[in-house]
DNA sequence: TCTCGTTTTAAACGGTCGTTTTAAACAATC
DNA sequence: GATTGTTTAAAACGACCGTTTAAAACGAGA
C-alpha cells in the first residue's frame, strides 16, 4: 500500500466520520479501522487529529475555493453589474459540480455537513486556520454581493447570507432526522433533490425581499 | 447544601457547557467542577450522563411547551382562522417571555443553541426523549401552520418552517462567532437586537411569499 | 441523644482517548 | 546485495473519561 493510498484513505474515513459524527465523537480508532491502516498512521502522516481535522477541510475547501475564484472572475468579465441572482448563481453551480469532481464524488450533504461543524463545532485553531486560508475569497465573494445592492448596508448583507447559510447548512446537516420527522409528520418521503427545489425559492424570496 | 441546590447547580452549569461545547466535549468533571459539588453527584441524583442530558433539555422545554400550549389555547379562542403571522408571534412571544422566566433568566442565545444541539448532536436516546415528551405540542403548532395555509402541501409547510428554525438556530447557535465575523467584515459590531431585528423580516418574506 | 434515611465525599475502577516508541517491512540507490 | 530513508506494525504510555464503591457527614423524627 503506498503513502498516497494510506493518507487518502484516512481523509475519506475521516471525513465521512466527522460528517457523521463531529470531531470529538470521532476517534482516531475509529478513523484508521475504517480505513484499515494502522493507528499511529493519522500522527505519522499528519501529525495530530487537529491537523487531521484541517486537512480534511483543505481538501474539499481548497479545490472549491478555487474553482469559485475562477467561476468569478468569469461572471466579472461577463456581466458589468452582476446582479444577486448572477453571483448566488455561481455559488450554486460551483457547489455542485465543485464539490462532486476534485476528488472524487462526494456528497453535497458531507459538504455542508462540515462546513456547519465549522461554526458549531470549530475549535480555535480550525477557525484561524480556515479563515487564513479561505478567507480571501469569501471576501471576495461578499464584495459581489454588497455591489449588487449598493443600497443596502454591508451589515445587512452579512447577516442575510448567513441566514441563508444557516438555513442550508442546517438543514443538510440534520437531513437524515428532518427526513425521518418529514416522513412522521406528512407521510410522505422527501427526497433531498425535493428539498433542495424548495429551500432555493425560500433563500431567494428572504435574500431579494 | 440542600439537594435542590446541588441539583440546580449542576443543571445550570450542565447547561452552560453543553450550549457552549456540546454533549461530548463536556464532561461530568467540567460541569461538578463549575457548580461546585461533587463528582458523584451527577450519578447520585440523575443516574448517566446521558439522563443529565435529558434533565437539562426537561427542564427549560417542559414550561416552554406548556406555555406555548396555553398561548395557542388562547389564541384559538380570540381568533377564528389564525393566520401565519398569528401563529408565529405566539411561538416569538412565547420564547422572549417563557424563556426569560420560569427558571430563572436563560438567555436566548442558550436556548437556541441547545434546540441546534438536539437537531445535530442528539444521539439516539435524546431524539427518543425529546418525541417522547414534546412531539404532542409540536404536532398542534405544525397544525396551525397547516390551517393558515391549506393550500400548501404538508411537506411544503414541514420544509419551510425547518428552513426557518435552521437560520434561527444556526444564527444564534453561532452567534458569538458571526458576531466577530461581521466586525472584521464590517467594522460595525451588531447587537443580538439587531440580528434578530434583521432575522425576523427576512424569515416572514421567506414563509410568506 | 440516638437512629436512620439522605446526601456528600474521596478514592478507585475499567475503559478509551491521543500520542509515542521501537522495531520490522519496504522501496529506491549505489 | 548492502545501505539508506520512508512507511507500516504492534505495543505501550499517561491522561482523562463515566461510573461505582464505601465511608463520612448530615438532618429530621422518636
Amino acid at each position: 500500500m503506498s503513502q498516497a493510498d494510506t493518507v487518502t484513505r484516512i481523509l475519506d474515513s475521516a471525513e465521512e466520520l466527522f460528517a457523521e459524527k463531529g470531531f470529538a465523537e470521532t476517534s482516531l480508532r475509529m478513523i484508521t479501522t475504517r480505513a484499515k491502516v494502522n493507528l499511529a498512521a493519522v500522527n505519522y502522516h499528519f501529525g495530530s487529529k487537529k491537523d487531521l481535522i484541517q486537512a480534511v477541510f483543505a481538501r474539499f475547501l481548497s479545490p472549491f475555493c478555487s474553482k469559485l475564484d475562477k467561476e468569478l472572475t468569469v461572471m466579472a468579465a461577463a456581466v458589468q453589474e452582476p446582479s444577486l441572482h448572477d453571483v448566488l448563481d455561481v455559488l450554486a453551480r460551483t457547489m455542485l459540480t465543485g464539490v462532486h469532481s476534485t476528488v472524487g464524488t462526494r456528497k453535497l450533504s458531507v459538504f455542508m455537513r462540515l462546513l456547519g461543524l465549522a461554526y458549531t463545532q470549530a475549535q480555535g485553531h480550525l477557525r484561524r486556520f480556515l479563515k487564513e486560508h479561505y478567507h480571501q475569497t469569501y471576501s471576495r465573494f461578499i464584495l459581489y454581493l454588497r455591489a449588487a445592492h449598493p443600497e443596502l448596508s454591508p451589515r445587512e448583507i452579512f447577516w442575510r447570507i448567513h441566514f441563508a447559510i444557516g438555513a442550508c447548512v442546517f438543514t443538510m446537516s440534520s437531513i437524515e432526522v428532518l427526513r425521518d420527522m418529514s416522513m412522521a409528520d406528512t407521510g410522505e418521503d422527501s427526497g433531498v433533490e425535493d428539498v433542495m427545489n424548495q429551500l432555493i425559492p425560500f433563500l431567494a424570496a428572504a435574500l431579494e425581499r
